[in-house]
DNA sequence: AATGAATGTTGGTGCGACCAACATAGCAAG
DNA sequence: CTTGCTATGTTGGTCGCACCAACATTCATT
């Protein structure tokens, strides 16, 4: 396999900035961290997810750790938009594994309950997802994963994004 | 805002399992911020871009880093599918970004290299990805973001597949 | 000479994120 | 009360990214 060519830098920009380089650039690794993350997730729940996708995921997870809630609610908590939230919740009901009611204060609003082979599915699910992270996380020790933990929860500030 | 309901666990998963928390999962987390990182940027190049796209940009990165090279050894640099590289490759030689030439040695195999318009675009694009990597890591302080860069490289090992 | 591997290309699939439009329900202000 | 305004759920569509299958072409290996 030819190497192809060594690394050349004929042109050193002149404004003082660093030249491009990828491996330097945050968007470019949390886009590959997240490529591998999203990739190595979505052959587990291809193989171990029994039909369920991430949206199913997110929004079990949600509801299993929030209790009942609108889908409106779940959208805002999970970051699904609420055309999503309604269509994966379809699915999810039509296993039996969530239910909808409406809410008799709003009825235009429907709550959401988890149901017990929901919640069954849910730990399934769980550990799907904590083998995937164990392999991503393996080149990084038990500090550096806490380091790295926190330094995504602070990336996260907003989690109803107050708009301006 | 009702704060719906208080956060509830009827029932502790009896494998002595920490119960599902969306917060602690690194791979949710992961995905959050890729989701604010990819927005961030689909956003800026959609406004900035002027018709070009992650793709495209880091192609155009990496050959302005690394220099001429083929099509599957891109596609293996910047973890791009070798018929998505095609597709992208197109876009920017009609705009003559990049200009593709057969190798002599291999006459299956096409060189690509980045032109001076090509270059050029880099740098604007450059600008737009640096501006939406300071909006995203705002929250954290230099050393930090130091820290982060440092974590998420270790996170992705191969860059060129060790075969076996 | 035959086999296999690599390359570029075409075409298709799936998921995640997002937007537009709509009907319905509730709220607030006139 | 009636007129907006907002929120909610639903339908339907678009886009970008990642991935796979198949194919013809070219090279390297046996």
């Amino acid at each position: 396999m030819p190497k192809s060519h060594p690394p050349q830098h004929p042109m050193s920009p002149p404004g003082g900035r660093a030249p491009a380089r990828l491996e330097d650039r945050t968007t470019w690794l949390i886009s590959r961290a997240f490529a591998r993350s999203s990739g190595l997730l979505a052959a587990a729940f291809e193989s171990s997810g029994r039909g369920l996708r991430g949206y199913h995921y997110r929004l079990l997870a949600a509801l299993d750790e929030s209790g009942p809630a609108s889908q409106a609610d779940l959208g805002r908590a999970t970051g699904i938009d609420r055309s999503d939230v309604t269509a994966a919740l379809s699915d999810l009901e039509s296993h039996g594994l969530v239910e909808r009611s409406v809410d008799p204060d709003h009825r235009r609003r429907k709550i959401v309950t988890i149901t017990a082979p929901g919640a069954a599915r849910l730990t399934e699910l769980d550990a799907v997802v904590d083998a995937v992270q164990d392999r991503l996380l393996a080149p990084l020790t038990a500090a550096q994963r806490r380091q790295f933990l926190a330094l995504l929860t602070k990336l996260l500030p907003a989690d109803d994004a107050p708009p301006s």
